[in-house]
DNA sequence: CGAAAAACTGTACCGGTGGTAGGGTAATGT
DNA sequence: ACATTACCCTACCACCGGTACAGTTTTTCG
């Protein structure tokens, strides 16, 4: 762990080392190229092109392009984490009632996917998972602990609004709290597939709409 | 189009001609190949190698490695379709009520891929989504031909639902029925990151849930 | 300021892969 | 039997990931 993470002054990108500047544009650029057309398919000489750099400077930053994804996929992690907080935390400022908070972190989530002018770029985790065996066994396992960490995430919520409105069908709340990421990857899939960025909110807006049947009760 | 559809005796291996048996061979390979490490990490090299052909045999069947993504694509969802049909042409004998052949069809989908001893091996739709730029736009076209009969289909079931029951939600067809393929896209992502082939049959059974409740009026 | 460490550059090379060119041959269908 | 189909063989090319290693600039810090 050669990363600098605390560095008096803060972390802007002045402050950062030169070396952690263009280890950053590198992953950056590479990040854009793999959600466009995968990994197999984004060259490491295309990626020092338009960095500005040669091949060698590539190569002291990272011994291989494995590390190179390995680099991507944690970086990609971390910044999916701070969003969903983010997206999450607000939705507990709005309401106080545990299932309010959620339908609006939902919500949100929606409008903030709906906004992006290309469309969702995609999702890494999935994008690796179609390429499993280009990578080493420690990105597999990094993938599933990430996919893990949703699963915690919104069991967390889930749990809190289970202890105040019995749901209406019996669920498992573990597959309840996968389901929030399966649609989200299934609806990036389709957005993509069909060139419709919006289609990955409308999924979302669904899947509220099935939070919402499943724990309010219906009029008879 | 030198496919040969209709030929007297029927359309078993040995009916076929040997080329378009080599040919249906290498289109095994590759698809067991791709599904498990992407089309970019397939090399044509091991292809001939494991149909025990050279490689001029092979550049003889496909003029190039798009022609053999597409040929690989076009029988990916050919034999999609023909599954899709079987499942919920079984549900409409099993019921007369529309909702319920929908639910039964959902979940014989659900213990159709519960029981595939490795999960369900991936869909090359979404794995080519992952990959886009590798191919051309015949192939991008395709697929969103693909993703849109699932649309249709699901759609025509739905459709007859809703006469009969009002939702109990305001929902949008089409995009309840882009649903079905979202989460199914999805719950293979989520199923393949965690290497847990039951995953996508809960999300399918969710679905489910999702559907009933959606449809059937609750005690209130 | 100056030395050491960090951040590169340049060149040359290797094996594998997609793809081409073209000539030769065995199997197959009618 | 004969043409077509379905290959095989050899040689070649450009690109890509990766290695090796020596040399140079740039930054950092005492």
């Amino acid at each position: 762990m050669n990363q600098i993470i605390d560095r008096p002054g803060g972390n802007t990108d002045a402050a950062k080392g030169k070396g952690e500047r263009t280890r950053e544009r590198i992953l950056e650029i590479t990040e854009q190229a793999v959600l466009q057309k995968g990994f197999g398919a984004t060259s490491i000489e295309e990626i020092v092109c338009e960095a500005e750099i040669t091949k060698s400077g590539f190569f002291y930053h990272f011994r291989d392009k494995n590390e190179l994804a390995r680099a991507l996929l944690i970086r990609h992690i971390e910044k999916d984490e701070i969003l969903l907080d983010q997206v999450f935390e607000r939705g507990k400022e709005l309401a106080d009632d545990p299932l309010q908070q959620f339908l609006i972190g939902l919500k949100m989530f929606a409008e903030l996917v709906e906004d992006l002018p290309q469309g969702h770029p995609g999702c890494l985790v999935a994008a690796y998972c179609y390429q499993e065996r280009l990578f080493d066994r420690e990105i597999y396992d990094l993938n599933q602990q990430a996919v893990l960490g949703w699963r915690k995430r919104f069991r967390v919520i889930l749990d809190k609004i289970v202890e105040q409105y019995p749901p209406n069908e019996p669920v498992d709340i573990d597959e309840l709290a996968d389901m929030v990421a399966t649609v989200i990857e299934g609806g990036i899939v389709m957005s993509k597939a069909l060139g419709r960025p919006y289609l990955l909110a409308n999924q979302m807006m669904l899947l509220r709409s099935f939070v919402k049947l499943l724990f309010t009760k219906q009029a008879g």
